[in-house]
DNA sequence: CAAATGACGGGGT
DNA sequence: AACCCCGCCATTT
């Protein structure tokens, strides 16, 4: 299986009305420490893949496109629509991350690696 | 092949 | 909090 399906299917297991950060979904796939892979991964996904890109934030639970561009405006309303509020331009990680505290990261590797 | 780039992150000021 | 700076490393120039 290649980075990007592991990526990819990362990407697939946050839940909607959750977020998750790059630094996390690298993880989760097998490659820690290669936030900025996922970036480029996301970035050259094909849009029939219909992945959840949208409920990946960077690691202060802001949103990586430039203030104002469209795809920041879409980002935030996508997550709206599903329940995940936006206080002064940023999304609270203790409640609405993916995974939880509780949901060790252990338990999100696991079922991953089921659900694949 | 060398240099620049970037949907990142952490540490320091 | 808001910057700045630097390490990171796959991709792209």
């Amino acid at each position: 299986m290649s980075r990007y399906a592991r990526i990819y299917a990362a990407v697939r297991s946050v839940p909607s009305g959750r977020v998750s950060t790059y630094g996390l979904i690298a993880e989760i796939a097998g490659l820690p420490g290669r936030a900025r892979l996922v970036g480029t991964a996301l970035r050259k996904a094909p849009d029939d893949l219909d992945l959840p890109w949208h409920r990946v934030l960077n690691a202060s639970g802001r949103i990586s496109f430039a203030a104002g561009s469209d795809l920041a405006a879409l980002q935030r309303a996508r997550l709206e629509e599903e329940g995940v509020p936006f206080l002064r331009g940023r999304v609270n990680l203790r409640r609405y991350g993916y995974p939880a505290r509780d949901e060790h990261l252990d338990a999100a590797l696991w079922s991953f690696d089921g659900s694949l």
